[in-house]
DNA sequence: TATATTTGTCTATTGATATAGACAACTAAA
DNA sequence: TTTAGTTGTCTATATCAATAGACAAATATA
């Protein structure tokens, strides 16, 4: 550990600083030995601040699930490790988690039909305005919000997309549905930001929380780009693998 | 727009969530069509927020010299549009900017002799406490740093690898005067954290800035793990782009 | 059963954050 | 020159964030 002080008058909270040191602590695995944090007092040493400071990032992450307090005994960490979402040729979300996760599951938030905006006519190179079909949908792992995904699928090429989804519940099995046997990733564009209020409600995230973005093309067996999708992870449960062959 | 609204006690300063809204607009280019802002008091109300806060945000983005106000005019921006990043086979820093940027730099912090960390030595696939250089090094982009990142490379085969850095300060060119002429991307992997202290201090970022963290693995021509990175971007100044082909 | 350790709760005080209103200073346009 | 629109500065008040100290309540252990 090198000396990673928290800084004041920054307009973030201290505790909500600490808080985020802790959770990502317990993210990287250099949090405890064991599932027990330290106590209070020693904490608000290490970081330089009062007992009840700690106390306020503590309750922060109780809130969350992340720990929980017995009185007399200590304060334990409830979650573990990130999770690893490899991005390669083939990037599909169940197989990719492997045996990372016990189940998983991808659950269709809404679909509907828009005409094609720009971001998106270009990245399926199909006209700007064509009709599209859009699926915003939530993946868990174990329960726990993963990511959110908007993708578009050009209309008339998957009619009816949007239901087999609602019948398979996976993305690669609705396309199957559609004659698309195999696709491979073609781009991913890659960012972070802050959580927005839909993504801290939708991914059950904290304030101030990160989410990583990403905005993927996949394209059929031909090179023709089939799917356009903009994801967001949750950036404290998950981090993205890149094979590069 | 959809209603994203801000947070109260969150532990995030309301004026804070204003200028990071305000700066992600900026460099999305969703902020305005000309370079000037709403006036305050539209802010204001856009944000449902009192006058006195959006003007604590804007004077922090006006340290950060992002904004520039002047009495009895108005607002302005000084724009800086978010620079793409490649990550494919073949990833250099210079090279993979191309014309995005005028001047590209890398230099060097410090070097140094370590053994090998569990991590590091997995990576580059040789023995636990085998002697590794490790070089610290920022890289900027007319003159604004871009990434920070911390090397390592095994010291029996790079010997002097530090000096041919100092010389032609660019790990390619580094790399080629120890021998390597080529070589590929094997692993990328990535994450987001809000930015530590010494990476606001060395990428020049305000508080609670993100950083997008890489963790790479690059090896010679016959596969073999040459150098194994740890790098953070600005988040708000770059983004990735994963080529996968 | 004592005793030390640890979390839980309470009171009090100070500084940072946010709201509210008023008016000065400056700029651009009528 | 006048006016409307905009940023800059000031005062005042309420709430949140952080510090400080004291003691209660629960747990583990000597």
């Amino acid at each position: 550990m090198t000396g990673a002080l928290l800084e004041r008058k920054s307009g973030v909270a201290l505790w909500r600083q600490i808080a985020d040191l802790i959770r990502s602590d317990i993210a990287t695995g250099s949090a405890a030995k064991n599932d027990r944090l330290p106590p209070e007092m020693e904490l608000a040493g290490r970081y330089g601040v009062n007992r009840h400071t700690v106390r306020a990032a503590i309750a922060a992450l109780e809130q969350e699930g992340v720990l929980r307090s017995e009185q007399g005994r200590g304060t334990f960490i409830r979650r573990r490790k990130r999770l690893s979402y490899p991005i390669a040729k083939r990037t599909r979300f169940s197989a990719g988690l492997g045996t990372q996760a016990g189940t998983t599951r991808t659950r269709l938030l809404q679909s509907g039909e828009d005409a094609a905006s720009q971001t998106v006519s270009e990245n399926l190179d199909i006209a700007p305005d064509t009709p599209v079909i859009r699926l915003d949908t939530v993946s868990e792992a174990d329960g726990v919000p993963v990511s959110r995904a908007t993708s578009w699928f050009d209309a008339n090429r998957f009619a009816g997309i949007d239901k087999a989804f609602e019948e398979h519940a996976s993305i690669t099995r609705a396309l199957a549905a559609c004659g698309v046997t195999d696709y491979v990733r073609k781009s991913t564009v890659i960012e972070a930001r802050h959580a927005s209020t839909e993504d801290i409600d939708l991914l059950r995230l904290s304030a101030g929380a990160i989410v990583l973005v990403t905005r993927a093309v996949n394209a059929d067996a031909d090179g023709r780009p089939i799917q356009y999708s903009e994801t967001r992870f949750a950036a404290d449960r998950v981090e993205l693998k890149i094979e590069t062959d």
